[in-house]
DNA sequence: CCTATATATGCTCTAGGTGAGCATATTGCC
DNA sequence: GGCAATATGCTCACCTAGAGCATATATAGG
């Protein structure tokens, strides 16, 4: 066996830089978009230039600093997206050359939404892009109204009998039905579902090939199941969502989207708003005590009503330390669940 | 603002494609390599031909298989490697045109090494490339006598104290020192800081205007801390070890590298192999059956001497229903660590 | 057969973490 | 003062994880 080596011919792929930016506003997650051509939203891309960026990092920063006037704290790279296909729908965007682009996506968290925006740049609540993803009022009415009948038909039509399972098994760990539990991290599970079943706007957009048997009247338009963005910018939003729930649990990245100082309350607020669900006040306080990760400033909040909170701010050596912990964040809990 | 097209003309980019393909022979972790030229190892890989590939994983299957014969099963993508210079040394194999490398790096998980390989592949214990990972038989050698002290040296050779402190920081996380725990999954943290510090063959290799410091006769040479690789695939090794030891965690990965039927034992041995060190017997067994994964097949393993072992499977329903859960991995645990 | 050795498996005890809820403390507002 | 609203303290039940003792069942050698 010989090293194959990398050929020079194989050079005609284009490599463009995604950039998801998380905010959180008040209780309202935030991410950055960009209005393209037609008023279509888009998350914030430019092309990766081997000539000027030694990194992708650099590429990014700089090209999202120069549209958007935000530059960016803490940055992470999510998820290089290459199938073909994938950037069909934004090759007019391209210079008419259907050359393969490739799309490295960062993800970058901020303490809150910058104001100093270009004219084009918008911060969008994640959860009009995701409706189905904010539990925090309970389940969300498009989740039991629209979009679990619509997977169970898509159940139902499939083709042979195990192929009916898997989609089953494969709803069931997404959707957390039948006893799984909803597991929040699983935003790119769903909305993949939700793209196959022909449950977003983007699946009727892309077909060609597809498969998707709706009767014509029935196929879902812009914004019926959330706005729907350019190209796969939406499958690249739910993988950073998903990323940001997971990474709350292991590192102390929260931290990275909070102002200097808070109350307990809004860091609280802060997790909520991104999981996506709310929970026990005592018992948060309690764990994020115990984490070392914050210390009193003697200062308290003068708030509206009620008792004042104390402030915070984070623990910056013992945040250094313990760069291993992230935040205790419980199970969500629907009505009649029992343990396992 | 307007969103910036991608242009034509920053498509001097090659992909290539790397794969990491990791398997556990009894108690040792291995990983398939190849020998390239003057006897070099390197991770296998080979071009992105987007004329030919719908998708990364497609490619990556396809030469792995025709290049080592092996087949793979679970495969997951696990970094874009971009940063300039870092293909530089393996620029030799190119056609010559000094254009710009980006490697997409996959992992892929198997039962167990392949008997049919293909002449120049071999499986290479992972300990043989990093041995200051296998803390199975107590802590490396290596570590305490020359990792750690290299470490301190390179530390104290800081040229400021804000800069020392950071490096001091960054050894205490990545390697556990000062009552810090040892995280098994800061594989990348540790090869890097190695790197920065000096320590590895790669770091003399590769240095041009790299600053380090050390005497001319003082320099590693290849072996002496593990077998160095080709280009920056150590780089990309230490980073799916890291991979697997956290997503161990997280998710049932661990039943994509073990046989069909197995005792607790052999479990426990892969699972150990793979952390790098030992745990509690009967509470590593107390958690996987409460688990669910497994389930016994009436039979017994004949072994060598004591009791024999029930044999288990993998619980097929269980898995694919809490394809959420992982398995319960202890913190390892130094003579006089003080708890948190 | 008996013993030593080796491994597997069962069980208990303790410490600490988590979910849930009651109780109390402070504030603004009427 | 009384009410509404929020913050904060505390307890209890349950579960999990770490550690170690005890027992079961095999092989090897006399």
């Amino acid at each position: 066996m010989t090293v194959t080596p990398v050929p020079a011919h194989a050079t005609n792929v284009a490599i463009a830089l995604n950039a998801v930016i998380a905010v959180v506003d008040g209780d309202r997650p935030k991410v950055l978009c960009v209005r393209s051509g037609e008023n279509k939203l888009a998350l914030p891309y430019g092309p990766f230039d081997p000539e000027r960026h030694r990194t992708f990092e650099i590429g990014v920063r700089e090209w999202v600093e120069r549209q958007t006037h935000v530059s960016l704290g803490y940055v992470e790279q999510l998820y290089t997206f290459g199938d073909k296909g994938r950037e069909a729908p934004a090759a007019a965007l391209l210079d008419g050359h259907g050359e393969r682009v490739v799309s490295v996506g960062y993800l970058a968290l901020a303490p809150g939404p910058a104001d100093l925006l270009a004219e084009d740049a918008v911060w969008m609540d994640w959860y009009s892009i995701f409706p189905w993803e904010d539990w925090r009022k309970g389940e969300p009415k498009i989740l039991r109204d629209q979009i679990i009948p619509g997977i169970c038909k898509w159940i139902d039509g499939s083709s042979t009998a195990e192929k009916k399972n898997t989609r089953q098994r494969r709803a069931n760990i997404a959707f957390g039905l039948d006893g799984f539990g909803w597991e929040e991290e699983r935003t790119i599970d769903r909305y993949e579902l939700m793209y196959e079943a022909g449950l977003v706007f983007e699946a009727w957009r892309d077909r060609k090939d597809a498969h998707l048997d709706l009767p014509a009247g029935k196929q879902p338009t812009a914004g019926t199941m959330g706005q729907p963005m350019i190209s796969d910018h939406r499958r690249i939003l739910a993988t950073a969502i998903g990323r940001i729930r997971g990474k709350l649990k292991y590192r102390p990245i929260i931290f990275e989207m909070i102002m200097p100082t808070f109350t307990l309350l809004q860091l609280q607020q802060t997790v909520e708003a991104i999981v996506g669900f709310e929970f026990h006040k005592q018992n948060f306080r309690r764990s994020v005590e115990k984490s070392g990760f914050v210390e009193g400033t003697g200062e308290t909040a003068q708030l509206q009503a009620g008792r004042p909170a104390g402030l915070f701010q984070v623990d910056r050596a013992g945040l250094k330390d313990r760069a291993a912990a992230g935040l205790a964040v419980p199970r969500l809990k629907r009505p009649g669940e029992t343990p396992a």
